[in-house]
DNA sequence: CTAATATCCGACTAGAATTGTCGGATATAG
DNA sequence: CTATATCCGACAATTCTAGTCGGATATTAG
């Protein structure tokens, strides 16, 4: 049904969590969890996988946890999804080196490779801060107007 | 990860393989399963599907088969995603009518939302004589040069 | 130093979804 | 009447996802 796995799904809700956060203030994986009601086991070895990856920085021990490795705005959901789920294709036939050896002349493959571009440009347009700047739409606008 | 289903990878193919035919002229599932290497019982499943959604016309008996109920300019590749896999949604909370009960104040699914529009629209632009287009490029633009 | 906390990591289970198969009913052309 | 082909539900096998468990390492508080 093309849709996100629950747990890119729990990584950008936890992502977007560290966003919010005065700097510098670092949340462990079960303090995220409890607030969201995701399984604290699962979400840590998230957190392990964006911290591999390069988009959080753990810190051990007590009053330890993790905290954005860069600004909220220099952080795409794109780069979230693809820390969890690996590379994104949205043709089955195409992984990361293996074609399908199976219907040669298949025409359908390449027009969907720019659908697929389309796609990542989407998502790597929506940063951490613009999904901020949703949650606080109406705050905003309410000091606006 | 992301991707299509075999089975709708399956139905472009032979859809688009359909647009291909000379008019009014009508191929079996057995045919079609053949000549690409899919599981013939499996093919037929997929085109019975999008005769019931209308894209295919449906022929029993002898010479029978399937072909396409509209012109390929008018059949998009989100159709035929859309047949097969049912409505499309790019985030996993929100499926056809409920939502989580978890993580109520999740502000991740609005502009998730949008990207998945974004990708509706991407694939509603790619019509199956797009994709003919791209398979007869290089005569194409052999023939204009 | 010790205890508490927290990341880190691999292996494992349960459940769900996908993929593919089988048997048989119906319809149609020759 | 027979061969072909759609139609349809039920089922098996395989794969993927979600979640769990046990234990190792690192850091801070006291």
């Amino acid at each position: 049904m093309l849709k996100l796995s629950k747990k890119a799904d729990y990584g950008l809700i936890a992502v977007q969590h560290l966003a919010q956060q005065p700097l510098a203030t670092a949340c462990s994986a079960k303090e995220i969890a409890r607030t969201y009601g995701i399984p604290t086991e699962l979400l840590a070895k998230i957190l392990q996988k964006l911290a591999k990856n390069g988009l959080l920085v753990s810190q051990h021990g007590t009053n330890g946890g993790y905290v954005l490795a860069r600004h909220p705005r220099e952080i795409s959901a794109f780069e979230v999804i693809r820390a969890i789920e690996g590379p994104l294709f949205i043709t089955s036939c195409v992984t990361d080196k293996r074609e399908c050896g199976q219907m040669t002349r298949c025409t359908v493959r390449e027009p969907l490779q720019k659908v697929n571009e389309t796609l990542v440009k989407a998502l790597s347009a929506v940063t951490m801060s613009s999904l901020a700047k949703d949650a606080n739409l109406v705050q905003i606008e309410g000091g606006l107007l």
